[in-house]
RNA sequence: GCGCCCGUAGCUCAGCUGGAUAGAGCGACGGACUUCGAAUCCGAAGGUCGCAGGUUCGAAUCCUGCCGGGCGCGCCA
């Protein structure tokens, strides 16, 4: 492995203990940035401005001392103090060079690290009611998660997907009805549908399947059988509506079988061991205002039902038990109230909640033609996943859901994602990746082969956009650990535009395939590399790397 | 009323766990194809980081208050 910045800094400052010239023992955490500008160096630190207080010495004096031991480290150009104590690190292109060989070395490997040391994390996400079709907000949750999950591994964790299917409770039953009832007026009777029926066509087509696979076994068909019946045609539609966005899980829990499984009576038993479960006005209460709540949760209600929150608390308690070093939710902006409880239930199973992460997902605004599409949920009007993937394809729905932090409200436009042309940016990083595949092709056709790494004199790549793009491909790891550790998922997106950002202008002034062998070779080299950092980043956010478009 | 999120260029947004003179893209304007994909590129323009305080060597970033927008506050799921 090639030494990091943080490597050399650290080394430098080991020197300079040994010198006693600095003696403070705990150093602080030593955090290298990249200056924006380029004369503050590749690399900046600010570690002599931390260490003044406990050394008690001005600190440019420190840094200097530290500037000094850095400057007899290998791959060193020049080492500044700047400001008031930075210390400014430009490394020499031999270092760069070698980066780029790591490129080619690790392939589809290049840009995965150890920082998760094989911990374990369980992401759950989309986990939609089985009660109707996906929409485009479970969409945004599905290219999160799924990604994120993606990064997650290649940052070095182990980690299950998991959808949590709410098949139990009144949603599922009223589905169940709604088929019901549409079975009947298919037979020709005469219904009435009350306000909280669902009455999207999927209905009817569900109870036209029903029909034409189950009336023949009797007529009188018990509820259960209906709903169960629908609740499975639904989800066979949500999974094949994700298998489509490329998104798929390694577990769906089903919550039914949470109580089939008396788990569900043994958290409440337990809350109440724990003394955290009173009863008032028939209703069973979690004393959750103890734990950070704002006011105490229903787990059961006087008509002996248990709420949703029941089953939620024994399931929370079951992935805590599950051995997760980290367990992430995503959820819709508007569950955000409901944190706190979930929170209180984890701490009052004796847990630490901070194994609990959730990410929000704000809402997404579709606009077309610059005006956005109405989206009630009332009466089916609101726009399904299927319907956008369908317009837009996968890959340009999938990055624009990535476009944003999670927790922003994200504008997709849809002409915008469709568009052939630079100003839609999956296009313009895909293309990236195709023009170099045509670049490849081109020199295929005049016989010129692949450069292998023994093969190439990457001294040649002198240029200084050639010495930016290299430095930004040796940046993908940070930038994908960086997204692992932060949870967040966009940073990959910004990353392959800047990086796109780069090699167009350089391909526009710079001939690649040329008469000069030797400089085509070591161009191509570097396109090789840029291509690999393309694909393995597109993969991250399940966005194909076309070879042609 | 209480809680969470957001407020950065005309628009859409970055800004990595507090760093140096706050960055992209788009749009608008003006340019570039006999040569690897012009499906691209080049150029200049654009700012009181919502407002006011505070913390410190240093704040878009952390704290407090206010303003504006979204969401949530059920014995619903």
């Amino acid at each position: 492995m090639i030494a990091t910045a943080a490597d050399i800094v650290r080394k430098a400052i080991e020197n300079c203990k040994r010198a006693t010239t600095i003696k403070t023992e705990d150093l602080p955490d030593i955090i290298i940035e990249k200056p924006k500008r380029d004369e503050f160096g590749d690399f900046a630190t600010n570690v002599a401005m931390l260490l003044a207080g406990k050394e008690g010495k001005p600190p440019r004096q420190i840094a200097e001392a530290i500037a000094k031991e850095i400057r007899q480290i290998e791959n060193i150009k020049k080492v500044e103090v700047a400001g008031h104590g930075f210390i400014n690190i430009f490394m020499d292109d031999e270092y760069w060079l070698s980066l780029l060989k790591e490129v080619h070395n690790l392939k589809e490997k290049y840009g995965t690290s150890d920082a998760g040391s094989g911990k374990k994390v369980q992401v759950e996400f989309v986990s939609a009611n089985p009660t109707g079709p996906l929409h485009i907000g479970h969409g945004r949750g599905a290219a999160v998660g799924d990604s994120l999950a993606n990064i997650l591994k290649a940052a070095g964790y182990k980690v299950v997907k998991e959808y949590y299917v709410n098949d139990a409770g009144r949603q599922v039953y009223i589905l169940g009805e709604s088929v019901r009832k549409r079975m009947e007026e298919l037979q020709g009777k005469d219904v009435e549908f009350s306000d909280d029926y669902y009455k999207g066509e999927y209905v009817k087509e569900i109870a036209k399947d029903f029909l034409a696979e189950r009336s023949s076994a009797g007529k009188a068909q018990s509820t259960s059988t209906v709903q169960d019946f629908a609740c499975e045609a639904m989800l066979e539609r949500i999974k094949k509506d994700l298998q489509d966005f490329g998104v798929e899980f390694d577990n769906w829990f089903s919550e039914k079988t949470l109580e089939d499984e008396g788990l569900v009576n043994n958290a409440i038993e337990e809350l109440r061991k724990n003394g955290y479960i009173y009863e008032d006005e028939g209703a069973v209460w979690f004393r959750t205002t103890q734990l950070g709540d704002d006011k105490d949760r229903v787990l059961i209600k006087a008509d002996n039902e248990k709420t949703y929150f029941a089953s939620d608390i024994a399931y929370h308690k079951k992935k805590a038990e599950s051995g997760f070093s980290t367990i992430v939710n995503i959820w819709g902006a508007d569950h955000h109230g409901y944190e706190a409880r979930v929170r209180a239930a984890l701490k009052a199973f004796g847990y630490d909640d901070n194994i609990l992460k959730i990410i929000f997902i704000q809402l997404v605004a579709l606009l077309r033609n610059g005006v956005q599409v109405p989206m009630g949920k009332r009466e089916g009007e609101f726009v399904t996943l299927r319907q956008v993937i369908d317009e837009v394809g996968k890959d340009a729905c999938r990055f624009f859901f990535l476009m944003r932090k999670s927790d922003a409200q994200l504008e997709f436009d849809l002409e915008l994602a469709k568009k052939q042309a630079p100003e839609n940016p999956v296009f313009y990083v895909q293309y990236a990746h195709a023009r170099i595949c045509s670049i490849i092709k081109h020199a295929k056709e005049n016989g010129i082969s692949l450069p292998t790494t023994e093969g190439v004199d990457i001294k040649l790549l002198s240029l200084k956009e050639e010495l930016d793009i290299i430095k930004k491909l040796a940046s993908f790891p940070d930038i994908v650990k960086g997204s692992a550790i932060a949870m967040e998922p966009h940073r990959i997106t910004f990353y392959l535009q800047e990086l796109a950002g780069l090699f167009h202008p350089y391909y526009n002034k710079n001939r690649v395939v040329a008469d000069d062998k030797s400089l085509t070779n070591a161009r191509l080299y570097l396109c090789e590399a840029v291509k690999r950092v393309m694909q393995n980043g597109l993969k991250f956010l399940g966005v194909s790397a076309p070879e042609e478009m």
